[in-house]
DNA sequence: GGCTTTCTAAACAACT
DNA sequence: GAGTTGTTTAGAAAGC
């Protein structure tokens, strides 16, 4: 066997393991392959999906997926079994006292799909909720829905004990990756009783994304050699415009070092759908793919922090009724954009997409970390690759490692050269500005979003608590506030980043000294 | 062994 | 008052 090849064996072990030992019975097949109606389209499912790339149509079917692992086609779907899982069950001795399986229950020995009914499912409760959520028309629900969404989907939960319940409450409590709605603010009219509805914080759903990627079986575990690189786990777009497997992620500036980028998504979706009308299916050069993706990554840097947000808030005011296009997803849990037609056979130059972009004032640009003090600020904004791992892990040393070697990576391009402007010094500085520069608003949701425990309120935060704690505002000394400056010394750096990529690829862009550069900034394509 | 994540239980308050 | 929802704390298990 090639060496390549015996990954793959052992991933297919992997899953198969993974699989038997959380499904081990038709559980699995009937709850995910019969009750499951999600539409690949319009769920979570459907950036997972895209990112195999090529795929053919049957395999967007609801959990097709499953199937195509050929991990369900020996399983028995007789109903009857279901019937029986109960009584099975409680002949099981590995049971723990919950009813579950205990790890390592299927390590050993052959899978009995007579014993081992409705085991638990192998999801988190986050995935689960993520799950339900998504799979609701309007992408939120109430703890009710969730429950039920639950139970129908995974039938263990039927004769689980209602503790499960309370842990669903609890990760929605407490997870950050999920936010309540306000009915009112939310217009939802239906009487959904008491309770608010729940809905994926849009931030974090890259991170659920990757939870449920993460789950054994997957059937995108094995598929993408980079499937460990975090900007795909961001930017599920750009598998639109690549079906090339071996693609390299896009230029790695601003993410390789674990910075997400918010806005890039949505520029890459106006890249596609926009005046550009680039449609890289008809061409198949790699080359011209990573023009997108660099051009597209390059203007990031040279759009102003506050279009980008603009452009952000403007993308989540999408409208839901607009249905998904076609290869599309949606960002964030939001409604898919709106496709534009395309003009096939139209392939625009990086200058062309240079020019564009650099001419359109409303691209968005990532929103940089403000405040070390400001937790949410540090999830939201500054969170490094998004994994479960990564989503309750941010420790101060961790950001500012990421800070240090983005500023390194910037410094290695050889862009700025103002020895005064230290890029780490520069980043602490920043954030120190930024302490109470933030406004009042978005510190109130956000700590109100954000709770004070459990998987938010870490021990790890507890120190940083303590400094913000001793550390008075400069609202209660009555000092002035001061204003954010228009540009960080990180968006200079950025934009100097994308200055010199932007000459390598033989674009001039202005001369202007990068502490000035405005949206206006004169730029001369060549 | 320590750390992190996740799960579970329990208590409690607020609300319907 | 009962039931539901939401929050918080605590502890344990499992994986790395």
């Amino acid at each position: 066997m090639p060496p390549n090849r015996k990954p793959e064996r052992l991933l297919k072990r992997h899953l198969t393991l993974g699989l038997s030992k959380s499904f081990p019975s038709a559980t699995l097949s009937r709850a995910l392959g019969s009750r499951v109606k999600m539409d690949l389209n319009s769920s979570c499912f459907a950036e997972i999906k895209l990112e195999k790339g090529t795929m053919d149509d049957d395999e967007l079917r609801p959990l097709s997926w499953l199937h195509s692992t050929d991990l369900l086609k020996d399983m028995n779907l007789d109903d009857e079994e279901d019937g029986n899982a109960k009584e099975n069950n409680a002949g099981d001795g590995m049971m723990n006292k919950y009813g579950n399986l205990s790890a390592g229950d299927h390590q050993d020995g052959p899978v009995d799909p007579k014993r081992h009914i409705n085991s638990k499912p192998p999801f988190s409760f986050s995935c689960l909720i993520f799950m339900a959520i998504e799979d609701s028309p309007l992408k939120r629900l109430p703890v009710k829905d969730i429950y039920q969404w639950i139970q129908d989907h995974f039938p263990y939960f039927h004769n689980a004990p209602t503790g499960w319940k309370n842990s669903v409450r609890h990760n929605l409590s407490l997870n950050k990756c999920f936010r309540k709605v306000d009915k009112i603010k939310g217009q939802i009219s239906l009487s959904i009783g008491k309770g608010s509805l729940w809905c994926v914080d849009p931030d974090y759903r890259p991170n659920l994304l990757q939870a449920l990627r993460k789950t054994p079986y997957h059937p995108y575990h094995h598929v993408l050699p980079y499937n460990s690189h975090p900007y795909q786990y961001h930017q599920g777009p750009l598998c639109n415009i690549s079906s090339n497997p071996n693609r390299l992620p896009a230029m790695h500036i601003g993410w390789s070092n674990g910075i997400p980028l918010p806005g890039h998504l949505a520029l890459v979706e106006r890249l596609l759908n926009g005046p550009l009308h680039y449609s890289p299916t008809q061409h198949n050069g790699l080359d011209t793919e990573r023009e997108v993706d660099a051009a597209a990554t390059m203007m990031m840097f040279r759009t102003p922090p506050e279009q980008r947000v603009e452009e952000h808030a403007r993308l989540k005011s999408f409208s839901p009724q607009h249905g998904p296009r076609h290869g599309s997803i949606p960002i964030g849990g939001m409604a898919p954009l709106q496709a534009k037609p395309r003009q096939p056979h139209v392939r625009p130059t990086l200058s062309d997409l240079a020019e564009t972009a650099l001419n359109d004032q409303s691209l968005p640009r990532p929103r940089l970390a403000s405040t070390p003090y400001n937790k949410a600020a540090l999830q939201t904004k500054c969170t490094p690759a998004p994994s479960m791992s990564d989503d309750h892990t941010y420790s101060l040393s961790a950001i500012l490692k990421a800070q240090r070697d983005r500023a390194q990576q910037m410094d290695e391009a050889c862009i700025d050269e103002d020895e005064d402007d230290d890029p780490v010094e520069c980043d602490m500085s920043d954030f120190e500005d930024y302490v109470d520069s933030e406004s009042d608003m978005e510190q109130d949701e956000e700590s109100k979003r954000l709770g004070d425990s459990g998987y938010i309120h870490d021990a790890r935060f507890d120190d940083m608590d303590d400094i913000k704690k001793s550390t008075p505002s400069r609202k209660a000394l009555q000092l002035p506030i001061k204003k954010r400056p228009p540009r960080s010394s990180m968006d200079n750096d950025l934009a100097a980043g994308a200055d010199a990529l932007l000459n390598l690829a033989g674009i001039k862009t202005s001369e202007v000294p990068l502490r000035s550069i405005s949206p206006q900034a004169d730029v001369t394509v060549t």
